[in-house]
DNA sequence: AAAACGGGGCA
DNA sequence: TGCCCAGTTTT
């Protein structure tokens, strides 16, 4: 017992001497006390590498430079500041927080952490990181980076992916924690994660805790952290017919609980293997759609997501009269869909096409 | 306890 | 390609 705790004092001070002198990038977020600014930075930075997310916090910042700005943005607009960004019930459980906390908590950030983690969109993490970088609250954070170093420093086999698991490490890694220095202490394991102990190539000699690491040089290093469970990739088929008609498309927002939530497709036939044009009519009608004529493909591509490899094609079909259509979308004039959201695959699409420049504007972000 | 949820970067 | 990323919510 006596043994371990003088390791954690070892791991502890280390990792604290090695953060007040290295030479890391600066992030807008870091030095920042305004608790609106930290949430909004740790939902963008969820399973999102950091260099990805700073474009998209510096928008927000600007358009939304505090909560009430946010809470009173309207949600298409905030989703297309998102558009990209992925995981999109994030920026829908935003909104609803920032609204919340508007109207119910008179604007001002809940400053324990049962009342941080209660809120919608945070989890263990999230409010670990808040309540110690807001509010200087000891939270020992625990995200794949701290899963790393932990695993890694004692060597523990643990899969990270479990219940169990989960609980495990972040008992681990109260006990590391610098109860007098939660903020800074929190913030040097993410650094050390993020730069030196990293997923692949972690730079040992650069280590400030390699004395007492016990992966060191050790075959451990390369398997850990352990996941018990592999990734099971589906194949989807998408086929898009957009549907012009005049000055307009036809557009629905996406409603179910399925990826790109709150994001706007044209017409969607999706089936579980690659469609022929004959097969596509006969869908389309039994989805609800009579096309009269052929409707030609304009462009295909694919997209890898974590769980899924979504193949798909847009079809154009130039319409005199408006067919008769599902009630689920609408007519939507063209210069309204560079103030839409839409998955990443749509806008390639539509790039692939030239829609943008047909009605004049370009892809965001 | 397991599955679902995006998109980008790297080897 | 496979894996990972400042994880959370739903089933």
């Amino acid at each position: 017992m006596k043994k371990k705790a003088r390791i954690e004092t070892i791991f502890t001070q280390a990792l604290l001497e090695w953060h007040q002198q290295a030479k890391l990038r600066t992030l807008p977020w870091k030095k920042v006390n305004d608790p609106y600014k930290i949430w909004l930075s740790e939902i963008i930075l969820q399973q999102t590498r950091a260099e990805q997310g700073i474009p998209y916090y510096l928008k927000f910042i600007q358009q939304y430079p505090n909560i009430h700005a946010l809470a009173a943005a309207n949600d298409d607009e905030v989703f297309r500041l998102w558009q990209g960004l992925g995981y999109y019930t994030r920026c829908r459980n935003l909104l609803a927080t920032a609204r919340l906390i508007a109207t119910e908590l008179g604007g001002i950030f809940p400053n324990t952490y049962a009342d941080i983690r209660a809120l919608r969109g945070i989890g263990d993490y999230t409010a670990a990181a808040i309540a110690s970088f807001a509010f200087g609250l000891p939270h020992a954070v625990l995200d794949g980076n701290v899963y790393r170093v932990l695993a890694r420093y004692y060597a523990d086999e643990h899969p990270i992916d479990t219940l169990q698991g989960k609980k495990h490490f972040q008992k681990l890694a109260d006990e590391v924690l610098d109860k007098k220095n939660p903020a800074t202490f929190n913030q040097a394991i993410m650094d050390l994660g993020a730069s030196i102990c990293s997923p692949r190539k972690p730079q040992c000699s650069l280590c400030p805790l390699s004395n007492t690491c016990n992966s060191k040089n050790s075959e451990l290093l390369k398997i850990l952290p352990l996941k018990s469970k592999k990734i099971v990739v589906q194949h989807r088929y998408f086929n898009f017919i957009l549907l012009e008609c005049r000055d307009k498309i036809w557009l629905e927002r996406r409603e179910t609980k399925d990826i790109w939530n709150g994001l706007y497709q044209p017409f969607l036939i999706e089936t579980d293997k690659d469609l022929n044009d004959i097969a596509l009519h006969k869908n389309a009608a039994y989805q609800g759609l009579q096309l009269s004529g052929t409707a030609t493909i304009v462009a295909q591509t694919r997209q890898r997501l974590s769980h899924q490899l979504v193949h798909s094609k847009l079809y154009f079909k130039h319409c005199k009269q408006p067919p008769s259509l599902p009630p689920c979308g609408s007519w939507l004039h063209k210069d309204t869909i560079k103030s839409l959201p839409f998955p990443k695959t749509i806008l390639e699409l539509f790039e692939k096409k030239g829609i943008f420049n047909a009605i004049g504007t370009s892809r965001n972000i």
